[in-house]
DNA sequence: ATTCTAATAGTTGTCATACAACTATTATAG
DNA sequence: CTATAATAGTTGTATGACAACTATTAGAAT
């Protein structure tokens, strides 16, 4: 499989050399790229585009007039994200995906429980309102799927956390995209009508517990047609 | 601040022109380079070097032959990541980055505990009886902060779950990263000694429930010192 | 008519070269 | 000794050319 061209292959290849070989030290500077393109024996031009490559990701930092250092191991650190498409080319399985939505979620929604303003809780109590709804009309349509996560979304929202705020929706979508295809939605209908009737009320009452364990029940509904098993937690 | 460079700029006016202006939608062809390179009176060199950029993102997706494509909206989800560079940016305090680590790292050991096989508990062991003589060799030195990371890194993959695997790492060294230095490591030692002791018991007994409140006490220890005060769970 | 093949148009990939623009150092003038 | 100018080193941008790949189209063979 000799399709990736010609600039990435070599922007692999310095990406081996700092972490791997360890060539080049964080904070030490690169040869200049017209040396550098010539020992490497490709176009300055095409460097450049690798060296864009890895600049965005952020293992190195390029300053005009100086040259091209790797980062420092601190930034470094930052600048190893959680990529959703890498997971899902390193096969991270389904269960694993599930698995931390099944530890986040409801302790998201308990924290939200707890700091949710009236506010919210009206507005979440709206948008599930709304989602019963859909599931009525039409418990296939995009629309059902649409709110279905604007309540989720909402009630993770509420929890006050900005991480998990920002972290939860694309943990989601990761997990829908890859698997939306075999998902039965009409098995999971009848479940999650009352699932989300459950919620609903704890959310009222402000029960953090209740409401924790009703969305572990409601994902472990949504989930129980794709054969994985759980542990007990 | 005109700082940044051309290709950098053209790379910030793409993006807002797809994910702002809608010009070019999810899956849509772009103008061919000389086209476009044209359009924005630059050069085709220059334009590819944003293109590069964007495509490290996953925003764009170039096809030899074909031509560049906006990536599909489900793509494009994957391609959402989890930046730890930007969380820091937008100020995610320290208490969320906490309140995450805490929910997710006890339920990994305990997970741990039922998966790891004997020769991972044996390691974890072993990393975790050199944690507990460097806490007494050097409470403050480099050496007591990379064995504990070591030790809670093995439990962590022991879990056997790739995608934590890969999170937890990022998110406890971001916030090392982002208050290490307001850490008062001498009282924690005391706390974290016993910690140790009462975390290895209770993976050598396979005790889920056991490891995984003792990993929660260890992580209340090690920030009852940043005066972060967490809700009951 | 159908299928295979070859030509072709459209596109990205790579290269070589030149010069502009910025940074830090060194040499020079005052 | 200081301020300024020259200079060397480096990245940034532009241009033009051609290679390599993809999809379509035209044409030939069946």
């Amino acid at each position: 499989m000799q399709t990736e061209n010609l600039s990435q292959r070599t922007a692999e290849t310095l990406r081996a050399q700092i972490l791997e070989e360890k060539k080049y030290r964080p904070g030490e500077k690169l040869p200049n790229e017209n040396e550098l393109a010539e020992s490497l024996g490709i176009s300055r031009t095409t460097l450049r585009e690798a060296i864009r490559t890895l600049a965005s990701e952020g293992l190195l930092e390029v300053r005009r007039g100086r040259g091209t250092f790797v980062a420092g191991e601190l930034d470094r650190v930052a600048a190893e994200s959680v990529n959703m498409q890498e997971l899902v080319r390193m096969q991270v399985t389904l269960r694993d995906l599930y698995e931390a939505r099944m530890i986040f979620e409801p302790q998201a929604a308990a924290l939200a429980c707890k700091r949710a303003t009236d506010e919210e809780i009206e507005r979440i109590l709206a948008l599930g309102a709304e989602c019963q709804r859909q599931l009525q009309i039409d418990p296939r349509g995009k629309n059902r799927i649409a709110s279905e996560s604007a309540f989720h979304g909402a009630i993770i929202k509420a929890a006050h956390n900005d991480f998990l705020s920002q972290f939860m929706p694309t943990l989601t979508q990761t997990i829908e995209q890859t698997f939306a295809l075999n998902y039965n939605l009409d098995v999971i209908a009848e479940d999650a009508y009352k699932d989300h009737i459950l919620i609903m009320d704890f959310l009222k009452k402000r029960d953090a517990r209740g409401v924790k364990s009703a969305v572990t029940v409601h994902l472990h509904h949504a989930v129980q047609h794709e054969q994985i098993s759980f542990e007990e937690l």
